[in-house]
DNA sequence: ACCTGAACACCGTTCAAGT
DNA sequence: ACCTGAACACCGTTCAAGT
C-alpha cells in the first residue's frame, strides 16, 4: 500500500528540455524522457496528461526563462535597457535554439499561459510606453517584438546566407528600429 | 512487364501541402497522402527518399509560391512597392498558415534550395538599396524582412493577446520600419 | 498511490512478389 | 518500371495487476 515516488513533474520537464536541445522535438519520445528519470513510459501518464501537454509544459518554462533573462537584462535608462534586452533574447536563442523555435514556432498550437506570456511582456511593455509614449506603447512593443523575433528566427532557420557580418545587421537593425518607435 | 504511373511527384507533394493546411504537419502522413493521390503508401518511396524529403519539397513549392506573390506586388515606386510586397506576405500567411510556419519555423532543419531562397530575396533586395542605397540594402532588406516575418509568426502564433488593432499595429510598425531604414 | 509489463493502434520504411 | 501486401521497428497510450 505505500507508494515511493521515483520522479517528478520537475524532473520530467526538465528531462524533456535537454532532450529537446539535445535531439530536436522529434527526439523528445515518451520513452526517452522516461529513460532520463529512471522511470518506464507508462509512468510519466500518472503526472502529465500526454506528450502534447509535456510540450507545453516545456514551452512554458522556457517562455519563463526567457522573461526572466529580459527583466535582467533590461535595466538603465530606457532606450539602452531595450537595447540589452533585445541582445538577451538573442543570446537566449543562441544557447537554446530549439527551445527557442518552439516557442515562436509552435507546429500545432500549443497552451500559452496567459500569466507567463503577459508577464514576458510587460518589461518591454514598460520601455516602449517610455520611449514611444503611452498612446503608441502597444503598437511600438509589438514592432521592436517581432523584429527582434524575426531576426533571430531567420537566423536560426539557416536564412541569412547571403554573406554579410549578421551581427552587424542585428546592430544596424536594432539602431534603426529602436530609433523608429522613439520619435513617435 | 508495362509500368501504368498511377501519381507523380506533383501530385503527392500537392496532397501533402492541402494536408498540411487540413490537418497540420502532423497529419501529413504517408499513409494520408497516399490515400489522396490513389497509392498505397510504399509507393510513395518511387518519387520520393522518405518523409523528410516530402516535407522539404513542400516547404520548397510554397517558398515558390510566396515569392511569386511578393513579386507580383512589388512594383510602383519603391517605398509603395516595399510596403505592398509586406502586406501580401501577411495576406499570404494568413491564407497559408500552416505552410508558412512551416517554411519560416522548421523542426528540424530543412534542405532550402539556394536557388529558391535567392530567388525570392532578390526582390526586397532590389527595392532595400533604391530605398538604403548599395552600402546598407543587405542590411536594411534584412531589418524589413525579419520585421515582417516576427510580426506575422507572432500573429499566427496567438501572441497578440493583449488586445489593440493587430491590422493597426501592422501598418504602425510597417511605417516606422520602412522609414527607419530609407533615411539610411 | 504510484509503478510495471503487456497489449493496441498507428506510423515510417523495406522488400519480395506481382503485373 | 511501377505497384502491392506483408512484415519490422518504433511510438503514444491504456489498463489490469502488482507493491
Amino acid at each position: 500500500m505505500p507508494a515511493p515516488e521515483r520522479t517528478s513533474l520537475e524532473a520530467i520537464v526538465s528531462a524533456a528540455r535537454a532532450l529537446l536541445e539535445a535531439e530536436g522535438l522529434a527526439g523528445v519520445t515518451m520513452q526517452a524522457v522516461a529513460d532520463r528519470v529512471g522511470v518506464r513510459a507508462p509512468s510519466l501518464y500518472k503526472r502529465v496528461r500526454n506528450r502534447d501537454e509535456l510540450i507545453g509544459l516545456v514551452v512554458e518554462s522556457t517562455m519563463r526563462d526567457l522573461g526572466d533573462a529580459v527583466d535582467a537584462a533590461a535595466d538603465g535608462e530606457p532606450r539602452g535597457a531595450l537595447a540589452r534586452a533585445a541582445r538577451a533574447v538573442r543570446a537566449f536563442a543562441h544557447e537554446r535554439p530549439a527551445g527557442f523555435r518552439l516557442v515562436f514556432a509552435p507546429g500545432h498550437d500549443v497552451v500559452l499561459d496567459p500569466d507567463v506570456l503577459g508577464r514576458s511582456s510587460v518589461t518591454v511593455l514598460r520601455l516602449a510606453a517610455e520611449l514611444a509614449g503611452d498612446a503608441h506603447a502597444l503598437d511600438a512593443a509589438r514592432t521592436i517584438t517581432a523584429w527582434v523575433n524575426g531576426f533571430v528566427g531567420m537566423e536560426l532557420a539557416g536564412a541569412f546566407r547571403l554573406g554579410g557580418d549578421v551581427d552587424e545587421a542585428f546592430e544596424y537593425g536594432l539602431d534603426r528600429v529602436v530609433a523608429a518607435i522613439v520619435d513617435g
